[in-house]
Parts: structure tokens; sequence; C-alpha cells
DNA sequence: CCTAGAGATTAACCTATGTTAATGATAATG
DNA sequence: CATTATCATTAACATAGGTTAATCTCTAGG
């Protein structure tokens, strides 16, 4: 499997040594997944940080009565992981699920634990990846709190450009916390105003 | 000043040599705070991390039309700061205000980095704090999502125990992200269901 | 003790969004 | 080609929460 998508993603973050990188290619696994499986089950405790290499993931909340609640998506290219159970070893909140075939790669914590013992440049990638995930969360929260439902569906087009057309728009209105009737209006109301 | 509660607060984290915290300790200043003060202003850059030794602060956005939203409040013993100012030089999306005559301990990002540099165990400090940050923020993130207006206000009080009696309806309706008219509904119905 | 001001409550009305259900459009399948 | 399933749209109605304004309560100052 190519490694080198994630070996730019990570030296992007700080120079990581050749050893080093060496090291880390050795413990990391390669997944496919289908479209629908889930890769971390909500309740479950999750102990693996994820690469997506191809495809799109969604990661939602599912609440007792079955309302689903999407709080992120996952394109090509990014980290992912249900990061409060990974370090707390406490059951996820959340699941996270393909929404299209993908390849993912993944290493355990316990490897990142034993690679800031390593070397110095882990820590600086730990720090830093996830200092980039509380900097999305603190935009997420933001756009929840001073937007309303028809600005945050514009926030998410620019956040997430394409994804609008690789998903349905029930995970869309999932995502900004409406009903899919109610996003559907708000696109009528949009194509309506771009007609004047 | 009395170095102890930060001293503790750092400790539980990780294990700091002695000639560690005494550098450290060596570049803290403090700052006394009176109520409506700010310590950050939006718009602003930021470059310290601060620790509430007395007093209470809140977090907030300031919208154009002048509509505020609470993000979040700091008691006795928190490290707070506008993190994602502070470590990317970028202008604060929030202002920092004392809502209490308050006492804060703070030192500079750059000490932080330096920290970093001397020894390992500041590493561990500054990724445990973030850590701590990121989980708050996704709990917010859950809260804002998958509750009701009425479910966050009791959320509000389990989270913030006592605060209610020291901040005005204002400040929580706003953290809630409801009008202060509804909240004093919200506890209306309250006051009548525990009447029954 | 009286008064002014701040905060909380209550009521009346309005709007955005939810819910349910019917209808349309599109793509996959026999 | 016809059928079914999936997703999007639209309409009708219900409800939570916003806005404004009047009233109430309490406290601090004169």
């Amino acid at each position: 499997m190519n490694h080198q998508a994630i070996f730019k993603s990570f030296s992007q973050l700080t120079d990581i040594p050749e050893l080093e990188w060496h090291y880390l290619k050795s413990k990391i696994k390669w997944h496919s997944v289908r479209k629908g499986d889930l890769l971390v089950q909500a309740g479950e405790v999750s102990d693996r940080i994820y690469f997506c290499h191809s495809g799109v993931f969604r990661m939602f909340y599912l609440k007792e009565d079955g309302d689903e609640f999407n709080k992120s998506f996952v394109q090509e290219g990014q980290f992912f992981t249900s990061y409060s159970s990974v370090i707390s070893s406490i059951p996820s909140y959340f699941a996270i699920q393909a929404l299209e075939n993908a390849v993912v790669a993944s290493f355990t914590y316990k490897v990142l634990l034993q690679l800031y013992e390593r070397h110095h440049c882990w820590e600086v990638v730990g720090r830093k990846l996830i200092e980039q995930l509380y900097i999305k969360k603190e935009t997420r929260e933001r756009q929840l709190l001073l937007h309303s439902a028809e600005e945050r569906y514009h926030l998410f087009l620019e956040e997430f450009p394409g994804l609008e057309d690789r998903i349905t728009q029930y995970h869309i209105a999932s995502y900004l916390g409406i009903s899919p009737v109610s996003l559907s209006r708000i696109r009528g109301q949009l194509s309506c105003k771009s007609l004047i």
C-alpha cells in the first residue's frame, strides 16, 4: 500500500527522521471498508487513529429515540478518530461510518504513545494534530451558536467543497442540525433568489 | 502571590521537576482584574495563557448586530486562553471578560514554547491541557446538537455548579443559545413541575 | 424611608423549524 | 420497458423559541 499521502500529512507538521518514519510504517495497518460499514461503534472503546486514503466517512451521534446527528465528515487525506475514547479509554459517544467504499490506514494509540517516548518529533506531531482538531471544534461551535441554518449551509459548502454531490441531503441536514425538509426549503429559496 | 494552585493543576497532569517548576514560576505574571474588564478583545491577537485564581470569566462571541453569545465560563482553578489566537497568531474570534473582580496568573505562549524545548514534561503538560480543552469542546458540541434548551439548562447546572447564583440569567441564556425570556419560561415551568 | 435602576417574570404576538404525508424525479433491477 | 426503491420537493399543520413591552421584585443610595 502507498504510504506517501500519510507521510506527507505528517511531515507538514514537523520534520520526521527517516528512521522514525520507517518504524511507524511497520506499525500501520490498511483496511478496505464498504459503504455503510462502521469503523467505530457508539458505546465501544476504540484504540485506533485512522487516515482516510479514499472515500467519505461521517461521525455521528445516535439518540435513544433513533435520531442521528452528524458531527463531522472526513474526506481523503485526513486523520480521524474518536479522540476522547482513544485517549481516555472510555466508550465512544459517537460512531464512524463509511458513506462510500473506502480505504483507510490506521495505527493504535499504544503505538502513538511509544512514538512519544521514542523521539521528540512525535510529541510535536501529536500536539499539532490535536491542536488542529481543537480549532475545528471551536469553529464548529461558533457556527452552531452564531449562524442561522441557512448560513450554516453555506459554511458547509465552503468547508466541504464537492461533498454536497457525494452524500445525501439527509446527511447534510443532520450535520446542520435541521431536518431534510427544512434543508430542502432553504435550497428552494436559494435557487429562487438566484433567478432574480 | 501564591503559586500553589497552579502547581497543583500542572502536577496532576505529569511530574514536574523542581527545577522546571522554578523556571516557569519566574515567568508567571499576576494580574488583578475588575468586574467588566476585558482580558482579551475580539479581533485582537492574544499571546497569553491564563490561570483563574479567583473570580468568574466569560468567553463570548460578538455579532455585528451587537448580539453576544457566551461560549464558556471559567471559574477558580482553571486554565483558559483564546487558544487558536495564541497558537496561530490570528485575531481572537471571541473576547474574555471578568464577570466578578478577579485575580489571574498568566504566562506567554513564547514561554510555553521554550518549556517544550527545555524538558519533555512540558510537552506532556501541553498535550494534556489541549486534550482537556478538546474534550470540553466535543461535549459542548454534543450538547448543542443533541439537547433541547431545557436539557441544556440542566447540563449547565451540572457543569458549573453554583455559577447560576453568581451570574445573571442574561449570561446563562446567552450560553444556552436562547433569550433570557425563554430561559425564564423554562425556569417557570420547572418550579411548577416541582410543586406537583 | 423613599426612589431609581437592574434584573426577572409574564403576556401577546410572530417566525422559523419540525412533523407528517403526498407527490415528483431519478436510477437501479427484473 | 415496466417496476421498485431511494431521495428530494412541496404543502399543511403544530410547536418551540424570539421579540417587544408591561409589570414585579429587590437592592443600593440619597
